[in-house]
DNA sequence: AGTCATCACTGGCACATGTCAATGACGTTT
DNA sequence: AAACGTCATTGACATGTGCCAGTGATGACT
């Protein structure tokens, strides 16, 4: 008989009703969001949840709610300061090992969690906090970029936009480049913009056509200017992602291996000495070139686990990256292997 | 036996210690901060602070500590979005009516806090939130200043500049221009660079003398790079701090007021239509021109009370700052006093 | 060497918070 | 118009947190 929104109207206003006591002695009408009002008294004015509940007219539970409804919808953040995290050691002797700009290693907690889930939500926490007012995001696709797109706090940035780096992929992932990517863009509020073709295409002369279609053409205008890039990275070894997604034949697979090649990411393939490796599936590919991609100030990964070793220190070389977010064992492992050699 | 900080070498390391049980089974050496640890397993992973004693092989007391401290040094980052208490419509209304780019408006709740104490709260958060990477802040003074200063969150902007926008007050105010400006730039751990001049001398010679001094100038120069500027606002009615403080006489103020003088906010005299009122005082005030401060892109406001409802007034017609940050009265009553004429 | 001050850590209690099933209002369907 | 589903709200209970005084270790001073 209080709550239902601040529109008293159908309960007689003056009504002196019975247990009015403390009943909302200043209906706030607050033009402000109740949650916004709540949160502001718990985190900066420091009240307790029964002086709020009193204050506001409604009961502790609800407030307790209201908080709970600030902390989901970003009202309020919570943020650890990730470049603590940078600092420690490890990532700093890797950062010294292999000449990336940013590394940040996953504190090897007991976590039952996945290292996507906990790779993904680390770097959901450098990418808010390296994100300025106004951006350029070029999206690639992977599992973990899937889950950063979903452990992002939600925020407005309505002069971000979010691209997409590389064609829809016909593969029914439960991660593609389009729901990375539109994912991203709803959680920051910000301008998304996919790349409506697909990711490979039959002959090279379709992927010339497309490139010169208008559309096509301006969205690659579009990434040419992009402050930053994200994306995951994948080993070649075994039965991959991309050839299991339907990304790529096995037989097209083969050709890169075949070349020499340990790692993908962003689009590209390259050997563990960090030199690109290319076949007539490129021609094919479309999706942001190797030398655009270099001129992207930003350009971060995230991604780990053992078997990516050899890929990652081959995506380091090539510099595709020059922000990595990893986990401790990953980032042990890389470091010894540039020790190696 | 087993806290006083990794360094376990005192007690016979491979001791089989009895009740060892769950002793450190990870003895982290985690190359960084314990506090830091603490904070990424309770805020990220939202584990109980019971697990992570264990999984740390401290008390859950000392966890408790270890996250008062992260957060009391700024590891962790507790923060409400200002830009959704800007969207409250009495500020908007106030932005709408004023002209002011940005409004924040606190809100009306009940605190015991003095309101120089809520608004310097409020200020700070905004700060905080609308500080880059690398900024020139110019920070005049006052009491709201002072407590803005007190309350931001320890962070590093090590690429920050906060310079003194004003001469150095010969008198004793305990929210001096020098206290504002290193305060703030302690919080924020950046660069603070003082004015190392007095605030009033005695003929505009000596004002001219000084500001041909190659350090002086030099500090001017650095002003004219300001991004920012905070300052709060004085009303001249009554006893004012400006006279009691001994910043200038009563005689020195009396020339203003009989001038139609009704406000002072970083450095100079206005009417309530926004004027700017001079005296030969100010050939005698070392302060940053006029001209100069209307440059500086983003100028912050801090301050409130229906007394300086006029002040505030005139220094908005006047276009010293284009973003406010006061409280629901004054805005309200500033509202009003727009709405008027 | 002995004494004292300081500091970090902890046990345990009082209190604040998180959870959940029950409630009642409202809108929708038959 | 009655029956139903949905949703926001709540009271009461189970946990988790905040705090303080007590303890032992360390280092400084006499």
């Amino acid at each position: 008989m209080k709550h239902p929104t601040p529109n008293a109207a159908p309960d007689a206003a003056p009504a002196p009703d019975a247990k009015s006591a403390a009943r909302r002695p200043i209906p706030p009408q607050f033009g402000m969001d109740q949650a916004l009002w709540a949160a502001w008294l718990y985190y900066e004015d420091g009240l307790k949840q029964d002086h709020i509940a009193e204050q506001m007219g409604i009961s502790r539970a609800s407030v307790f709610n209201l908080l709970q409804k600030a902390r989901d919808e970003g009202i309020v953040t919570i943020a650890i300061d990730p470049t603590r995290i940078a600092r420690a050691d490890l990532a700093l002797r890797l950062s010294a090992a292999t000449g990336l700009s940013e590394c940040f290693v996953l504190p090897a907690g007991n976590s039952t969690a996945s290292l996507h889930e906990q790779i993904g939500h680390l770097g959901a926490r450098v990418l808010e906090n390296r994100l300025g007012e106004t951006e350029v995001i070029g999206v690639a696709w992977g599992r973990t970029v899937m889950r950063l797109s979903q452990l992002l706090t939600p925020m407005q940035r309505p002069n971000v936009t979010v691209a997409q780096i590389t064609g829809s992929s016909a593969a029914t992932f439960d991660f593609s480049p389009v729901l990375c990517t539109s994912n991203i863009a709803e959680r920051l509020n910000a301008r998304c913009v996919n790349l409506h073709a697909p990711g490979v295409v039959s002959t090279p002369a379709v992927k010339d056509i497309l490139m010169a279609e208008p559309s096509i053409h301006q969205h690659f205008d579009l990434l040419r200017q992009c402050t930053m890039t994200v994306f995951g990275v994948t080993h070649l070894i075994g039965p991959t992602l991309l050839v299991q997604g339907g990304f790529m034949s096995q037989a097209e697979m083969q050709v890169y291996i075949d070349k020499g090649a340990i790692g993908f990411a962003s689009g590209h393939f390259f050997d563990i000495a960090g030199n690109p490796v290319r076949s007539e599936f490129d021609d094919r590919h479309i999706t942001m070139s190797h030398d655009e991609l270099l001129n992207v100030p930003r350009r971060i990964c995230v991604g780990g686990g053992l078997p990516k070793v050899g890929a990652i220190c081959g995506m380091l070389r090539n510099r595709l990256a020059n922000v990595l977010v990893t986990d401790e064992a990953t980032a042990h492992a890389v470091l010894a292997e540039y020790a190696k050699g």
